[in-house]
RNA sequence: GCCCGAGUGGCGGAAUUGGUAUACGCGCACGACUUAAAAUCGUGUCUCGCAAGGGAUGUGGGUUCGACUCCCACCUCGGGCACCA
């Protein structure tokens, strides 16, 4: 027998492969299609990484096995070759950036060759080939066409050091995504594109689809859509302060109401609104300008609008935790619901760009309401209360109805021990504190004197403090047995503390029913329990003024005990019949920035004439190429360097035929990633992006594995645009993915992101000739959980290695032998290894190749068959190992074209098993049983053995617990 | 702060309708082969204990005959979002 030569076997067998063309995905054929998509990487100039490879080679597994499985696959790769690194890398080096990219793509294509990815290379696809981005400009045209594409003056986040311009999703925490230096607000016009008008749909549409489940809340998440309401206060000035203003009859007193001057608020809690008792607008606002000459401290608030404009976004985030704003005074707002007045301020803790500007502020109810109310002492009012209704012991029909108010009051020593009740009696009895000092509040009496008197009656404590009443009331609901009455209770809560400890004596009717137990405040339940219990403990401990969950409407004129829920659903009904508002959803998403001032993009196909306005290019004339200059420096100005080319710039109109300049921006580098997919199917077509009969034979990819890092940028771009392309029927389907998973990253050996300037980066060329292609697959199938990110450690890769060695090594067993010993095993592993991968359990599947291995090594002779089984198991894994061995065993097909292999049901059932025997839930002895032995059987072998019946002498066997062909435990 | 995910040997990790915790691999130790080393093969490897036996899956409680697994509270780490009304 060969030794086992990886270096020999793998370029051998990636020759013959080729020539073959094993991998060629055929259109329209008749086998069912599988398309495997992962992400076509960006060719850097530093060449892979091991990481890069980890998802390829997943994919490449599942890939085989589809087509051992009778699948027609498609596996293709291409290049995302647009960016800046190239870009700038061409220009410190001075050479063009085409160049640099044949250089880096045909870098990586030699790297993905040599670990024998099994890619239709003959669908190569690059986006920085003109035929290619031909039709992302056609695209864009189509975008244009039907409004989706548009330019507007808008502020952008612009990064001084790449001198770009950069999307929301571009930015991190103030940052350049890319070189993390720091960004600022420049005003541009840019392009847009209109991703918002598919908000919706890209979020109903997860449910159509399989995405791993963190996706889809990441999606959600990311576009934020949330159900509230619109509702309109109208703007009035206050008295005397503008002669033109018409008199206004609503409200209190003499307002006067301003023109045109309705104020939209949106919420999501419209049922909080008997509590709103100021508004905000952000500073950018339209209304603060329009209503310039009535703000009677004009000069302050603008003051205060430049401040907050200067602010970049770091500031603003680095400033968060003290708010800021300024009052327009001379104007108030009215409350639809209740015609209260209430001041208007500005303040940039409510954002422009969400919304209508402006919110209600409910401090009682909203965190960053209260904040800000706290600071500017505005009033706060409570307008919810939490609500509990006791389930266990409901109000009754048929039973009375009555009302109680109640303190429960907090009272707490000098040790910060509070004081409970502890009930006597059996029905009591229980280790832990029970109550607060509970009463009920008297006709006419305050929450405080209640306290007070409660607090001697029940304890005899005299010399006690009020530090404070909580601003939030409670409420409950539940039938009272003892007294054969529904009980609604609103609670008020009190804290107090002794001064001293005199005493007065308590009456015995009081002594008789509880027992005073200072506990420390921890020993509190923490969680809302029934009306009887301290079920406000939790509040009072947090010490919380607020409440922020949904509960019952209080103060709240005609809504007054409606829960939240059904009071926003009433209470957006009433708005809507008085039109002074309605229902409304808003998205977070914001449009696609869709403008870069770099080179090395796809020109944005549209021509600017002084006549004709902005005219798009003609389908015909597309592809807008790029041209061939030797400057492409970006400018600081902020124009693309595309600008500086007057030979290219100036052009004729498409329409007029006057002379007309050029758009000078390019698309950022998500356009091409955006419907790469699409082009694989059909990749030379010069007519169209893809034959649409190819297209519906393909479409859509069964299974696409990537980074989660592209979860809310390149998968819901690409989601968006493969939507628009349906709904123009470019494409058969809505959704382009039918599956997406994500893998983890491979960490340096230091336990650190791999990274060129931390120098923990492993290059896959080093490992491949070290250990050979396969080795490498193996062991970053085998480091650990496929999602999770774990460090390289380049002596596991050695253990892989020499797997493949032992493996090798059994040839010289084959022949005679029989499978009797591993029979079982073999199914079981068939079984394991099939559902494994499709479950993306690679490392548990690799272990039980091994664990199959380990036995199989066992045999002095082996049966070929059984040996050929399990290499067809291993090919996917290792296939240029298998298909090496094989041919060895005398195959003339490749080992890729071999059927995969199925577990006979029959052969997975052992005949004995080896039964656990607990004593007390403890493990005693193992005993061995034929399958499916009753519980007598069990019993008594189980008796029969030593360790056991040790165990069992002089006890008396309380229960006995069989689990069929598991265990059996006695209770002794 | 909110939303996801994870905490198990020296290390990567395995174990799901709750049923022998630590599979598989790495490392380490000892042995065989060798003049020697590497490679390879074999044996051992959670912890305390001479043993019988006990203890251990981030911490503290709970449910159960039985808990890595289920429930409650908390701690730590990783990722995402972050004034989105």
């Amino acid at each position: 027998m060969k030794e086992y030569n990886f270096k020999k076997i793998e370029k051998k067998w990636q020759g013959e492969w080729d020539k073959k063309k094993l991998y060629k995905a055929k259109d329209g054929d008749k086998k069912p299609k599988y398309y495997c998509l992962i992400e076509f990487p960006y060719p850097s100039g530093d060449g892979l990484h091991v990481g890069h490879t980890k998802s390829n080679t997943a994919m490449d597994i599942i890939a085989r096995k589809r087509r051992m499985q009778g699948y027609n696959v498609l596996y293709p790769i291409g290049w995302d070759a647009f960016g800046l690194p190239t870009e700038n890398y061409a220009i410190k080096k001075g050479v063009h950036p085409s160049v640099v990219t044949k250089k880096n793509t045909d870098n990586f294509r030699r790297q993905l060759k040599s670990i024998g990815f099994s890619f239709d290379w003959e669908r190569e696809i690059n986006t920085t080939d003109p035929k290619y981005y031909k039709w992302t400009q056609w695209i864009f045209l189509q975008l244009y066409k039907k409004g989706l594409a548009y330019k507007r003056k808008m502020p952008i986040n612009w990064c001084l050091s790449c001198k770009v311009g950069l999307a929301n999703e571009e930015v991190l925490e103030g940052k350049c995504e890319r070189c993390g230096s720091g960004t600022e607000k420049r005003e541009k016009e840019q392009w847009m594109l209109a991703i918002t008008k598919y908000a919706d749909r890209l979020d109903k549409d997860l449910d159509t689809v399989d995405y791993l489940e963190k996706i889809k809340i990441q999606q959600r998440n990311w576009i934020g859509k949330s159900e509230g309401t619109l509702v309109d206060f109208l703007v009035v000035a206050e008295p005397g302060s503008s002669p033109s203003s018409t008199p206004v009859t609503e409200g209190k007193g003499s307002r006067r109401r301003l023109p045109d001057s309705a104020l939209q608020v949106f919420t999501t809690r419209v049922d909080t609104i008997f509590g709103c008792t100021y508004v905000v607008v952000a500073p950018e606002h339209k209304l603060v300008a329009e209503l310039k000459n009535k703000i009677t401290n004009y000069k302050e608030v603008e003051k205060y609008i430049s401040d907050a404009a200067r602010k970049s976004d770091l500031q603003r985030t680095e400033l968060q935790k003290e708010k800021t704003g300024v009052e327009l005074k001379g104007i108030r707002a009215i409350n639809p619901f209740n015609n209260e007045e209430v001041p208007v301020f500005a303040a940039d803790y409510v954002l422009g760009h969400y919304g209508t500007g402006a919110v209600m502020a409910v401090p009682a109810h909203d965190e960053r309401d209260f904040e800000f109310a706290k600071k500017y002492n505005l009033p706060i009012v409570q307008s919810i209360a939490p609500y509990k209704l006791d389930e266990s012991n409901p109000p009754r029909d048929g039973v009375k109805n009555t009302v109680r108010s109640v303190v429960h009051v907090l009272l707490e020593n000098d040790n910060g021990e509070v004081l409970t009740l502890n009930l006597k009696g059996e029905e009591w009895g229980s280790e832990k504190p029970k109550n607060l000092i509970i009463g009920g509040i008297e006709e006419g009496e305050t929450p405080e004197a209640a306290a007070l008197r409660e607090i001697k009656e029940e304890t005899g404590y005299v010399s006690v403090d009020i530090i404070k009443v909580y601003p939030i009331e409670f409420h409950a609901e539940f039938f009272a047995a003892h007294k054969n009455l529904n009980r609604y209770v609103k609670t008020t809560g009190v804290f107090c503390k002794l001064k001293s400890q005199k005493r007065e004596p308590v009456k015995d009717e009081e002594k008789k029913m509880h027992d005073i137990v200072w506990v420390k405040r921890e020993m509190l339940p923490s969680s809302v329990t029934i009306p009887d219990d301290i079920f406000l403990a939790r509040s009072y401990i947090e010490n919380r003024d607020i409440y922020t969950e949904d509960g019952c409407l209080v103060d709240s004129g005609e809504f007054t005990g409606l829960k939240s829920l059904e009071a926003r659903a009433k209470m957006a009904k009433w708005l809507e019949k008085n039109k002074l508002g309605k229902k409304q959803v808003q998205f977070k998403l914001r449009d696609w920035v869709f403008s870069r001032q770099h080179y090395w993009g796809e020109p944005i196909p549209m021509v600017n004439c002084p006549k004709c306005g902005m005219v798009p290019v003609p389908e015909k004339s597309l592809p807008v190429e790029l041209p061939n200059v030797k400057k492409y420096e970006p400018t600081d100005t902020g124009e693309s360097p595309l600008a500086a080319i007057t030979k290219w710039v100036n052009t004729k109109c498409p329409k007029c035929k006057g002379p007309a300049k050029r758009e000078t921006d390019t698309m950022p580098n998500w356009a091409g990633s955006s419907w790469y997919f699409l082009r694989y199917i059909d990749p030379k077509n010069n007519k169209a992006l893809a034959d649409k009969r190819k297209l519906k034979y393909w479409t859509p990819v069964d299974w696409y594995n990537g980074g989660m890092e592209h979860t809310t940028l390149h998968l819901l771009y690409s989601r968006f645009w493969n939507k628009f392309l349906y709904d123009i029927k470019a494409v058969p389907f809505s959704e382009p993915y039918k599956k997406r998973t994500s893998h983890g990253l491979i960490l340096g050996p230091d336990g650190e992101k791999m990274s060129k300037s931390r120098g923990n980066v492993i290059n896959p060329d080093d490992m491949v000739a070290a250990y050979g292609a396969d080795a490498y697959r193996l062991y970053q199938m085998f480091m650990g959980p496929f999602d999770q990110a774990i460090p390289w450690d380049s002596k596991g890769i050695e253990g892989t290695s020499r797997f493949l060695y032992r493996v090798w090594k059994m040839q010289a067993k084959l022949g005679g032998g029989s499978t009797s010993s591993f029979e079982i095993l073999l199914h079981k592993t068939i079984k394991k290894v099939s559902e494994d991968i499709e479950e993306m359990r690679f490392n548990t599947a690799i272990s039980a190749l091994m664990i199959l291995s380990n036995e199989m090594e066992k045999e002095s002779q082996l049966p070929a068959s059984s040996y050929q089984l399990f290499i067809t198991l291993l090919a996917p894994f290792a296939p240029h190992f298998a298909e090496e061995v094989w041919a060895n065993l005398g195959n003339r097909q490749s080992v890729h074209l071999a059927a995969w292999p199925k577990f006979n049901p029959n052969k997975l059932i052992e005949d004995e098993v080896n039964l656990v025997v607990q004593i007390n839930g403890k493990f005693r002895a193992a005993i061995k049983m034929p399958v499916g032995a009753s519980q007598q059987e069990a019993e008594k072998l189980a008796m029969r053995d030593d360790n056991v019946s040790k165990w069992l002498s002089g006890a008396t066997i309380k229960k006995i617990i069989f689990v069929p062909n598991k265990l059996i435990n006695i209770v002794i």
